[in-house]
DNA sequence: GCTTGACAACCAAGCGCTTGCTTGTTTTTA
DNA sequence: TAAAAACAAGCAAGCGCTTGGTTGTCAAGC
């Protein structure tokens, strides 16, 4: 019997409050750091505790980087969701989600749309498979039928698929030029996004 | 007095072909595994010495990281500065730049181009602002120059520096899907660019 | 032509420190 | 009063880097 992983289903996580909080700091300081960096020292030392307290929530360090990134995957594709829904027009569609991944990016739940990012490397390949599959069956699945409506309308200028990641890429860019505290919105520049993309 | 960081200029780089060895296997590990996960034991061994004396050649891990990531941002300068000269269509000075870009991305120099991108955290403030400062003073002016040159012809959709970012962008992200063997060719791949960012 | 000295490259050993994590016990909470 | 949460202490392993000595190379000096 080879060595099982036991990994948590992400759909399955149940956190509680306490938990929700140490991630919370642990969040931030990888954002800050990075996850080799970050030392369980420096996130108990945050969360007002000694480091050997934290075991008892989490088993090891690895797990509370796959929690981090599982929770916030499920979220984002929660919001996708919800961002799509009743929404007939691939345009409209494509709006809503271009400006829902904006905010997870620059407005929401602490840094943690960056580590997700960011880590993957750092997270070990069992639980990358995991939360690879949670974002393929939610978010990417948003994106796309939102981008084949668009195609079959003849709206975009290229392939469903290069365009999904010409987006993608930009979107995930804006993190080092964007700052929603200036002159241009997440709205309008969901706007300049839509126009790059499509035929107009 | 405070302490003086002494950082050699990127410009003034001089590199024996043991220490460009040793840069190689580097390089190759930060790829691999990034820099923090990277032990000095590890550069060592698959350059077949002992790790104190990679401290023969550089005087820290920093330093390796430092010297690899000015070098690559030099030579990239270098041919961003060739594929354009003589071009005088700032369309395809655009198109020149793209596939440079593409090229060193996917193509040359044993991954040199990830680990700028990826690594850039790991490097301490003052090696950052002189890579920057390089970086800015010959790969970004070509940039700026070609996308200017299409904003004064009325070929930008969007104002040159948020087309800079998207482009940026988009082009970074191919490293996780594109792959320079499959069907599509890094020109195939440019002429989608051009066509996505360019009023057509 | 052989010796000498200087130098770069590397080895062998290990120092001082930090890391993730464990264990056994005490405090807090419900 | 029992479970949950935190403490106190520290272990084993690994980290970057230092030190002192051993090679191989090659040009200058007699």
């Amino acid at each position: 019997m080879t060595a099982v992983a036991e990994i948590q289903a992400p759909e399955a996580l149940e956190i509680s409050p306490a938990k929700e909080r140490l991630l919370r700091v642990a969040i931030d300081l990888f954002y800050e750091k990075g996850f080799e960096r970050t030392t369980v020292r420096d996130i108990a030392a945050r969360a007002g505790i000694l480091s050997g307290s934290l075991f008892h929530h989490f088993k090891s360090k690895q797990e509370i980087l796959y929690t981090a990134m599982a929770l916030t995957t499920r979220s984002m594709g929660e919001s996708a969701e919800a961002a799509v829904q009743g929404i007939d027009d691939p345009v409209e569609q494509l709006r809503a989600l271009v400006v829902c991944e904006l905010n997870s990016i620059h407005r929401e739940s602490e840094h943690a749309a960056y580590v997700l990012v960011d880590e993957w490397r750092s997270l070990d390949s069992e639980h990358r498979e995991a939360v690879l599959a949670l974002r393929d069956s939610s978010y990417e699945r948003c994106w796309d039928v939102a981008l084949e409506g668009c195609k079959a309308r003849g709206l975009l200028k290229t392939d469903a698929k290069i365009a999904r990641q010409f987006i993608r890429g930009a979107l995930a860019w804006t993190r080092n030029w964007y700052r929603p505290e200036g002159e241009l919105t997440i709205a309008g520049l969901a706007d300049e996004v839509l126009q790059s993309f499509l035929k107009n």
